[in-house]
DNA sequence: GCCAACGTTGGC
DNA sequence: GCCAACGTTGGC
């Protein structure tokens, strides 16, 4: 799951209470669908820094709890408001994060030169969603690689 | 339903 | 700041 550093790093996460944060602000069908339809309480996360000097995974999380309606979509003014979503039919879901432990950063730099890691979806021309699912093979190799 | 125009993401 | 690779919007 990617976040940009500047809105939540993983050391804001590691601050923030029972090391947890409610993933908001997905406002993509496809990512929103993973949270919703395929996360489920203790699944694994990578958490990965996108959009800053060093993108790469510089944390091991854990789903904390079930897809539940984005808190933001209904603000209005916010940034995430979403004038079509009402809290009877809400649009938009997250799960909540929470951090297991900080690692060191595994940038998307060396994730390139392993050629293991070649299927990992975020290293996929074009990517752009902000959550993927990740192959159990690529998550074992991943962990022992941060371990 | 098609598709041009526009907006967003995010590495570089 | 550039721009490839999307996703979304809205006229038709």
């Amino acid at each position: 799951m990617k976040s940009e550093p500047a809105d939540v790093s993983i050391d804001d996460l590691a601050n923030m209470p029972n090391q947890t944060v409610d993933w908001y602000g997905v406002r993509n069908y496809q990512a929103r669908n993973f949270m919703r339809d395929q996360m489920k309480i203790g699944d694994g996360v990578l958490f990965y820094h996108s959009n800053c000097e060093e993108p790469g995974i510089v944390g091991i999380c854990e789903v904390g709890a079930l897809a539940y309606p984005d808190r933001f979509q209904f603000v209005k003014g916010h940034k995430y408001y979403d004038p079509k979503s009402t809290p009877e039919n809400p649009r938009w879901v997250n799960v909540d994060v929470k951090l297991v432990r900080k690692t060191r950063n595994l940038t998307l730099k060396e994730m390139r030169e392993i050629s293991e890691l070649a299927n990992l979806r975020i290293l996929q021309r074009g990517n752009r969603l902000s959550i993927t699912p990740v192959d159990p093979r690529d998550w074992e190799f991943i962990l022992k690689k941060l371990q």
